[in-house]
DNA sequence: GCCAACGTTGGC
DNA sequence: GCCAACGTTGGC
């Protein structure tokens, strides 16, 4: 299993948001960028571990743990004219973006940017480097259970 | 609002 | 393929 940092705006979409879902669960939509998308649809895995980030925001950093909830299908946003995330280009039958559904596995304390600057475990992640803006990253073992044990979350699956 | 950094576009 | 211009991200 696979460990993955995912940002979100909480104006869009935030742990509050997902809490309220049916299920629990949303569709990751709106990725617009081919790195990103590429993560969701050739390297998550169902099951897979989620640190649910809040960017962009007054109090940016990890507000809870999620998982991966399906395999990768179409972002419906990218047909839609009326969305923000409509892609003219995109066509139905060679859809362009693709997502997958995330699942809260549990709401935290927030784990603000600054900690996470400040924390030597974590000096390496992906998206705490340098001009890094990649909406979904990739997080290691260690540096997932590192977060876990901070946030103190048990999770069968950790 | 500012700005650094990066991704995308499109002319050539 | 190159690269300048432009757009976006995201913290501050």
């Amino acid at each position: 299993m696979r460990h993955w940092l995912m940002k979100s705006e909480p104006d869009e979409a935030s742990i509050d948001h997902l809490a309220a879902a049916p299920g629990q669960c949303l569709p990751w939509t709106g990725v617009r960028n081919y790195q990103a998308r590429n993560f969701m649809r050739d390297e998550m895995r169902v099951g897979d571990g989620v640190l649910f980030y809040h960017s962009s925001c007054p109090a940016p950093g990890i507000a809870g743990i999620a998982e991966v909830a399906s395999t990768p299908y179409p972002d419906p946003t990218q047909f839609d004219p009326a969305s923000p995330y409509h892609d003219p280009k995109s066509r139905r039958e060679d859809p362009r973006w693709l997502l997958v559904d995330v699942r809260l596995v549990a709401r935290t304390a927030l784990l603000p940017l600054a900690a996470m600057r400040e924390d030597p475990a974590l000096a390496d992640m992906a998206t705490l480097r340098r001009g890094n803006r990649l909406s979904i990253t990739p997080v290691t073992p260690g540096e997932w259970a590192h977060v876990l044990e901070r946030l103190q979350v048990r999770w069968a699956r950790a």
